[in-house]
DNA sequence: CTTATTAGTTGAACGTGTTCAAAATATTTA
DNA sequence: TAAATATTTTGAACACGTTCAACTAATAAG
């Protein structure tokens, strides 16, 4: 018995539940058919899950755990920050695929005091994982950027991604062919922009921008 | 009887609502209190709202209904970009402004295939007639731009305000001055960038922002 | 005025997520 | 091994949003 009992009971739960919520959608997938599914009374599925949304959780932190190392060695092998914010969020796109009407379901919750949501307090350490994915990606590239707005830019890459994902989620064309053009689009703006932030002209847009950003993020 | 009396228990209900949804949040608000709330049986809340989701529209609507003239007056006094983008953002934070907390409760609702979701097709009308806002402002106003990017510029600024009044919902801070900070710049940025969007330097991303542009809101 | 039709109102009942005292089972202690 | 304790499992019960058949009040038709 190389698993504790219980933590096969758990993960039998949570794929009965993934299983459910894949042919009726969350909303209408009822705890009492997650539990007939994974064959325990409904108080079991309580008693490994706080809630329905608990289960959610779990899954978002086993895709966390399942993305990192291929994140980690994507990352590894890309010089340019381009290459490197390809790794991370394809990989995302790669590995919630098979799960991406799942999260519509859920994306429902933009609602930063939801537990759900990527804002939240519940949810900060896997946030603060994934922003060390861009402050990898930024630190180890060669970008040049005002001083005060520099440090603001893994944030703002991540803000990037999630609203990508965002659009991804409802995006109902044919293999999400949309979301592909506007992630192709959108990066090479951000590379070209990168690119032409030093020039004189746009230094009233410098202060501005710096400022914003402290607001927006406090004065950390 | 210069209202029929069905329009006044209409009525009645939509207050009592929104006194319950101020004291207890959306979520913890019951219907049954509703309802005790505006003397009223459960059944005839829902004889005059489809659900509890549904008067939150009805809040919605009545709003827009009283920022429309606000709106159109400030409108017609105002000259430049900038002053005609305060006319209607302003008001908008005026007038949600006893409800912020509610608002917030309910922007929960990213999802465009929830009902309550500003993006919704339940929202279209609303929407649209807010577009039509910005519309105005941008037609009235000389801004130079590309032509190929100009028929989106009241989208984009629609959604510039949207991010806007999402922030404002979850801001925390005393009398939500960081919404207004934030309010300032973005919209001292925004006018700089539209005064400077014609510099040839910037031409390489005029040609991605109009083909992102068209993949957004499809080919219209 | 009487009757028929429509508009408005009621509250019990349904299915939901969730709770919890009790029972069953596994583990530790003596 | 036997008793005590901890872990896991159960399903009835609760409050919720919502539905609906039955009822009452208002209005229209004859």
């Amino acid at each position: 018995m190389k698993k504790k009992k219980s933590e096969e009971t758990r993960e039998r739960i949570l794929e009965a539940a993934l299983r459910v919520f894949g042919e009726r959608g969350f909303e209408n997938a009822t705890m009492r058919e997650i539990a007939k599914e994974a064959e325990v009374a409904v108080g079991a599925a309580y008693y490994y899950f706080e809630s329905k949304d608990a289960i959610v959780m779990a899954f978002y932190e086993r895709s966390q755990e399942e993305m990192r190392p291929r994140i980690e060695a994507l990352l590894d092998k890309s010089r340019t920050l381009e290459t490197r914010l390809r790794a991370i969020i394809s990989t995302k796109f790669e590995c919630f695929g098979p799960n991406r009407k799942l999260l519509g379901a859920l994306s429902a919750h933009a609602n930063p005091e939801h537990p759900l949501s990527p804002f939240s307090q519940e949810t900060a350490a896997i946030r603060e994982q994934d922003l060390s994915f861009f402050e990898r990606a930024v630190v180890e590239s060669e970008v040049k950027l005002p001083g005060n707005i520099r440090p603001y830019l893994p944030r703002l890459l991540w803000m990037y991604q999630m609203g990508l994902i965002l659009f991804w989620v409802y995006d109902r064309s044919e293999e999400q062919a949309r979301t592909m053009l506007l992630y192709e689009k959108t990066l090479k703006m951000l590379v070209v922009t990168l690119k032409i932030a030093g020039v004189p002209l746009l230094r009233p847009l410098h202060r501005l921008a710096a400022e914003l950003l402290a607001v927006v993020y406090g004065d950390s």
